[in-house]
DNA sequence: ACGGTGATGTCACAAGGCGACATGCCCCTC
DNA sequence: GAGGGGCATGTCGCCTTGTGACATCACCGT
């Protein structure tokens, strides 16, 4: 029954959002998503590889506007990448803060969750590398630059998270990346 | 049958990983494992919270080995985490190149596993982290520091575990930090 | 020999995930 | 406007993961 809803992936993203936060990840099972969007288990699994993916919809989006911007910046690497993190904080993440923050404590609350959202780091992490190395860069100096890159990005993206902050994401992350020259520039 | 099986996790490690290399890690069930190791599912389940933990069995030596590294040093933070990766490389892996390579190979098989491996990372750092904090250090500071330190670790042990790669681990986490330092300290 | 303790085996079960097939909707064509 | 192809969805059944509850058996001290 209930054939040809439209949007169905945005409805059963939407679906799994409201019940993770009613219930929490582990006590929602694939079938109630199902049920509150109107559709079925196994449409469900041809959406989304998996109960988790749910949670990771608007991501793709994400990597799109990184690999861009640093493809198209002239500045160096490292440079290239923490601007791009700026730009994405400000085109996707600036008003969004109480939503990011829903998302992340229904994350914080499921090992599995943040797996799946470390493996999302880290494939985003490879394809800026991947985007630098179309540059002309060494292997090690893209996946140096990025890597450096993202640990700002982490960082600054915890602190904005945290309950007590109010800075905007893009401060945060040219304050962390200063702090980041300092630590690293001294030898000794 | 076969009751009192001495050593039954590192039995059941050791079914698991020849099982991963023979069949991949999709293909083996626990069941298979335990019936290799001459023991039972559920007391599989007893000793490994998951399929995926059998592969990961030595990792907690190493957070200890580092955390008392990083504890015990005087140098400055970032500096401290990377010599604490040196002191891991020769203690831990200098002498298992083939071993970790297997490892690695069976790993990189499996989204399954990359995410475990990667929450493992994590925790190594938050870990890391928190003994940097214990010695006073702001928590932005350490954070940094820390995943700078895993970042060049990570780098480094990439390039040795490429098959055609023979400069020993901590030797290339010396060159890797290096590089590090020049990429993060040219401002323009 | 006796009872206790801890490790193991057995059974049953919820939930995740997937293959195969049925069914209904929509649109295109003649 | 009837027929048919194609696509999204539903249904069914299956294997596997992971867990709770309970039964066993070995070993140990006494």
């Amino acid at each position: 029954m209930a054939r040809w809803q439209p949007d169905a992936r945005g409805r059963l993203a939407a679906a799994a959002f409201e019940l993770f936060r009613e219930r929490g990840f582990e006590q929602t099972t694939v079938t109630d998503i199902a049920a509150r969007a109107g559709l079925d288990k196994r449409t469900f699994y041809r959406l989304f590889g998996d109960k988790r993916e749910a949670l990771f919809s608007g991501g793709e989006q994400l990597e799109a506007v990184l690999v861009k911007a640093v493809t198209e910046t002239g500045a160096g690497p490292f440079e290239a990448v923490v601007a791009a993190f700026r730009l994405v904080a400000d085109e996707i993440f600036a008003d969004r803060l109480e939503l990011v923050r829903m998302r992340q404590s229904i994350i914080a609350s499921s090992a599995e969750l943040q797996e799946r959202e470390l493996r999302k780091m880290s494939s985003l992490t490879a394809a800026v590398a991947a985007a630098l190395r179309a540059k002309g860069l060494s292997a090690t100096t893209a996946a140096l630059a990025t890597e450096s890159g993202v640990t700002v990005f982490r960082v600054a993206y915890a602190r904005w998270v945290a309950p007590d902050s109010d800075a905007s994401l893009a401060d945060l992350i040219a304050e962390v990346a200063a702090e980041l020259r300092t630590i690293t520039s001294a030898p000794g």
